[in-house]
DNA sequence: CGGTTTTGACCCGCGC
DNA sequence: GCGCGGGTCAAAACCG
């Protein structure tokens, strides 16, 4: 693999790649891991690609603090909007079967990524609800399923713990939103960037 | 009171 | 066919 297809927007899983047109919709304003800082290593096999973030190279994501800062929904302090890092996605992670199960014939695409952090719990701008957790055989850590809270969006995450890192989680993305970001609404209202908004 | 989390059970695909 | 592993459901508990 050398070129990376994040520029065919057919594979772009957001719905309005006028805000952002790279897959992992970060757009929590308060916190989040910063890419820009970071080098990736994608060890995808098939269909999937893994986004790894090596945080060796960045001092700064030595620490957790600016994950933490604020706490994960403390309403917004910096801004972090598509870093315009190299960050993937594939598609169609699903095989050509004839009878589309309801379990796997739904992946639209999936992104996983790895980041230094203490918690798992990030919020991403969607509301999520878990659903399941289950522990996993390769890892003494459980894995935490959750669903996009909104109607009609069947996006799931998964997420747990590197099972050799623990101070690293692994964040899978399944699935493409249907709908905006609560964020994005939020943003594309802000009287500051007038962008897409009337001011009056 | 509504939405979310928790937790065990259940289901399904796959390998042996 | 069976066991295993992963994924999901759903009822009850929990919380704001």
């Amino acid at each position: 693999m050398a070129s990376f297809p994040y520029e065919d927007s057919n594979l772009n899983p957001n719905p309005n790649p006028n805000n952002y047109t790279h897959f992992p919709p970060i757009l929590d304003p308060a916190s989040f891991f910063d890419f820009e800082l970071s080098d990736f290593l994608l060890f995808g096999d098939d269909n999937n690609i893994v986004v790894d973030q090596v945080a060796s190279s960045s001092p700064s994501m030595t620490s957790s603090e600016k994950i933490t800062s604020g706490g994960v929904d403390s309403g917004g302090s910096s801004t972090v909007i598509d870093t315009g890092s190299s960050v993937v996605v594939s598609s169609s992670g699903a095989r050509s079967k004839n009878g589309e199960k309801k379990r796997k014939g739904e992946m639209g695409c999936r992104v996983a990524f790895r980041t230094k952090s203490e918690q798992e719990i990030m919020d991403d701008g969607y509301k999520w609800r878990k659903y399941g957790k289950k522990s996993v055989k390769n890892s003494p850590n459980p894995r935490n399923y959750y669903k996009c809270s909104s109607e009609g969006c069947n996006v799931k995450k998964k997420v747990e713990r590197d099972r050799e890192d623990a101070n690293y989680v692994i964040t899978t993305y399944e699935g493409i939103h249907n709908h905006e970001s609560p964020f994005v609404v939020y943003y594309n209202q802000l009287p500051s960037f007038t962008s897409a908004s009337t001011p009056t």
